[in-house]
DNA sequence: CTGTTAGCGCGTTCAC
DNA sequence: GTGAACGCGCTAACAG
């Protein structure tokens, strides 16, 4: 038998539902041998309660709460899965986390349509890179709550993001104000196909501090390409093999500034004192490596957006406006007054 | 109202349930007017319909499966988790994931209580750190699916866990072949309140592979403390103040190892060249800093405990056995052959 | 102690 | 096009 239910295991029982029921929840006391049968009959038809069905009698309700990320890729993620749950656990209710990873960006389309068909969730927490509007819309119509945690903020729709466009002035600033004049900007390739302009808003604050330090721009000096640690490496070794390398360079990410740390090593030249780096993010791993970097919160901006979220859940009408912290520049060990030469 | 159901929005609407219900899926057309009235009657009502009620009705079930683990800890268990996640993914069955972090011991018991009484899970993946006897059965006797991520492998239950022992062994095995005599161990301390024998078993393995190269046992060499980097960074300093200090560590974790090269660094020492230190895990962490490590493969150990689930659950007379691939001792920079001083 | 029955909220035939 | 009635699997309250 496909899912059997109490009344199999009634029957094959000889007894009645309320009986199994009872055994099930091991409540008012029923004889040995009535109990002895049910059980067997539970392990004989391989008897598994529906939860479901328990859920819509007691009334007990577990509120689900979704994450969708793309959970494969770069730390940042776990670091705001970390604020999330910290969050929920606060909260206290019985609320589910439920995590929807969509490394594959193809289906997270397909992946949104099938949690909004099947009412799975009661809120949602969305990570991922690319959102449309039309996404935003089937939400919206499905009375779906939901905060974004990304760049693009689109009308009245909840929203963690940093000020990347500030976050990159930030960082070329500081390398500025080390001295240093020939900064490169190494980050993700825009515009993009999935129109996340996080990259372009960082290196539009790089060119910023540059203009207003004077610093005439080269194009040289702009490197651009698929995230990872990989190909921050590659990147990093073409701008050493410039006839005049840069002595300072501005990684959009950690992870890209670990990459050009390691090609900068790799070439024989020392970080910070032949070449400054800084990153961006603050992930753990660069307290543990020293990484100078741009400290964008992200646990914090998980935390919040959780804490929104479930103001929108519990009492739509009084959603506390939540803010993150400003970015803050974190100095460390890889950035360095210019030398001299 | 607290909860409105369609009942509620028929009466409102002047309509019967069924309409309601079409507009909700909607299929058959019904006419401007009535969808107009109805869809008023969400609104004002705050009408939200039940997930339970409609998974019953149609019988779609999703099944959940759950993971338990201290999530705001060690960056180990992320690690599984993304195996956890790769191998649901691969399956394509529609399973939820939920997420249950129990970053506070104390509350693990009461909250495996719960995912049983509210039968919230139809399978478990379980990384806390203990598990006792009685939560085991209490999951049997659930008949509740699990999978054991840990050390502790009692009776018949599935269970991935990598030879701690040998791991000690090999790790301290790499450091006597490069010549070090003057090893110290630094790790968790135990025995702990939890019953986790992972530290204990890995300096098992330690003096064994030193009792096999007759080096005699020092006890100054072990440092045992409370698991974190601030601890092994201040149990390492209290290995350097030692007359004889040692010239090779091995630190039982790799974040434990990140915060004993931060002390050496500190004390003006270097890694590897007066000093080499062994971690163990392979997190990732761990290949941008290019540290030397014991990897126990925690992504696959996810991925393989979530594939055994996947098993009891579907095909419970048929688990395929799936075994962790051995401990791979990987040698990168902070290991090196003792100076001849 | 135990069998029977009425909902839980929604989807879905049916007749109308 | 639309309303009424039944069923999903289980719990709980009621008789017995």
């Amino acid at each position: 038998m496909a899912n059997p239910t109490i009344y199999d295991v009634a029957k094959m029982a000889g007894v009645g539902v309320g009986t199994v029921s009872r055994i099930l929840n091991n409540s008012t006391r029923v004889s040995p041998e009535t109990q002895e049968k049910v059980l067997d009959a539970i392990r004989v038809l391989g008897f598994r309660r529906s939860k479901v069905a328990r859920q819509l009698s007691t009334g007990i309700q577990h509120r689900n709460i979704g994450a969708i990320m793309p959970f494969i890729t770069p730390p940042s993620f776990v670091e705001r899965l970390r604020g999330m749950q910290k969050a929920l656990n606060e909260q206290d209710n019985d609320f589910n986390f439920i995590l929807y990873d969509v490394s594959e960006p193809d289906r997270q389309h397909e992946q949104l349509l099938t949690i909004v068909e099947q009412s799975a969730v009661d809120g949602l927490l969305i990570t991922t890179l690319n959102f449309t509007d039309e996404e935003r819309d089937l939400l919206k119509q499905a009375g779906i709550p939901f905060v974004l945690l990304s760049d693009v903020c689109t009308g009245d729709t909840n929203c963690i993001s940093p000020d990347n466009f500030h976050g990159g002035y930030l960082a070329t600033q500081h390398l500025l104000s080390l001295g240093h004049q020939r900064i490169a900007y190494l980050g993700d390739e825009f515009p993009n196909n999935y129109g996340i302009p996080t990259s372009e808003l960082r290196y539009k604050g790089y060119l910023s501090a540059l203009d207003d330090h004077d610093i005439s721009f080269n194009s040289d000096y702009v490197c651009l390409g698929q995230h990872g640690e990989e190909i921050a490496y590659q990147l990093t070794q073409q701008l050493l093999s410039l006839p005049e390398p840069p002595t300072a360079i501005f990684a959009m990410s950690d992870i890209q500034a670990v990459g050009c740390i390691l090609a900068i090593r790799e070439s024989g030249l020392r970080v910070p004192e032949d070449i400054s780096v800084i990153g961006f993010d603050d992930v753990q791993l660069s307290r543990y490596i020293g990484l100078t970097t741009v400290r964008q919160h992200l646990e914090q901006g998980g935390y919040l957006g959780m804490q929104i979220l479930m103001d929108m859940i519990m009492t739509p009408e009084q959603v506390t406006p939540r803010q993150l912290p400003p970015l803050e520049l974190i100095v460390r060990g890889t950035t360095r007054q210019r030398s001299s030469v």
